[in-house]
DNA sequence: ATGTATGCAAACCATTTGCAATGAC
DNA sequence: GTCATTGCAAATGGTTTGCATACAT
């Protein structure tokens, strides 16, 4: 995958944050933006750990938290947190807008590229408040669970009808 | 307010609900349905169980969290996670949908009507999906905070334009 | 040289869990 | 009478915090 360039774009980004809220510009700080715009999809704060301790360079759980933490602040990057316990995190930059479908059954979180449900339009409809994201989650059932539900149905169906007819005996 | 027919028809789905997977019918558990629907907006864990003490009806946080479990299930509670660490709750039968305008600088949670963002036709679009609800989150800057920001960065300007000033001599 | 940022380990706290006692069926 | 449900207290685990050390400025 080619996303130098996307990277070079993140980076000046943040570089500009970082001067501009007077924040010091640390290795560390642009490792974790680094490592996490290397990967599509979402993550979540462990997977993020364990991801940098196996490549060359380790940070402290305390220095993720502190630079997500910033990045949350320019915009860079999303948090999520669907339901489970842990949070989730996704790319913002050169990410298309997407929802969120989750499954309230199997908890799996699929991304449905919808683009405009918030139009522009609609966002100037909010006077009076500056409008940085949105997020959409769909729950309901997705169609793996959707389909053993079924079957489950089926089966106690036939087992009800079973019981009917030993009662009429 | 006289939501008193509002109450009978979730207790009458609750009870249908409870039958229907065979659970049994507490009065913890109608106590905690009725007391919810006893007050509108948001409410959080802590705030519920300190609420139902004073009241007449005492119940554990264990009892809480498992009879949550079963309304957000029967559809008739909505559980939401804006970013802070505790999670926020709200009645969902009988409460027009609506999307949440939420502080990133003050974490104040405002709702916005607005009907039909989401609309069926949308829904349907949603093929091997089946929605159950959603929710729209709108993450920004509300007004009160917008206003401090703006005189923040005045001063601001204010303090640079006398150091080049200073600088300058 | 100064003071912010890091890493470590301990603390925090909302939520979950185990288990004995209760009470809905 | 049976077994799901309750209440209590302890455990869990993601996240935060305090503090000594390191290092960006």
């Amino acid at each position: 995958m080619d996303n130098s360039k996307l990277k070079d774009q993140v980076k000046a980004k943040f570089t500009d944050y970082l001067e501009l809220n007077k924040h010091r510009k640390t290795p560390e700080r642009y490792a974790v933006l680094d490592h996490i715009y290397s990967t599509r999809g979402h993550f979540e704060m462990d997977s993020l750990y364990n991801s940098m301790k196996q490549s060359s360079f380790r940070v402290s759980r305390a220095t993720l938290y502190n630079t997500i933490e910033l990045l949350l602040d320019c915009g860079l990057v999303v948090k999520h947190q669907f339901g489970a316990n842990v949070s989730q995190y996704e790319r913002a930059y050169g990410n298309e807008n997407h929802d969120h479908l989750i499954c309230l059954s199997c908890g799996e979180v699929k991304e449905h590229k919808n683009g405009n449900l918030f139009t522009p339009a609609q966002q100037k409809k909010l006077q009076r408040f500056k409008v940085s994201y949105y997020s959409m989650y769909i729950y309901g059932i997705c169609s793996k669970c959707l389909r053993a539900k079924n079957a489950e149905e089926k089966k106690n169906k036939v087992i009800e009808n079973k019981n009917t007819r030993i009662k009429k005996k």
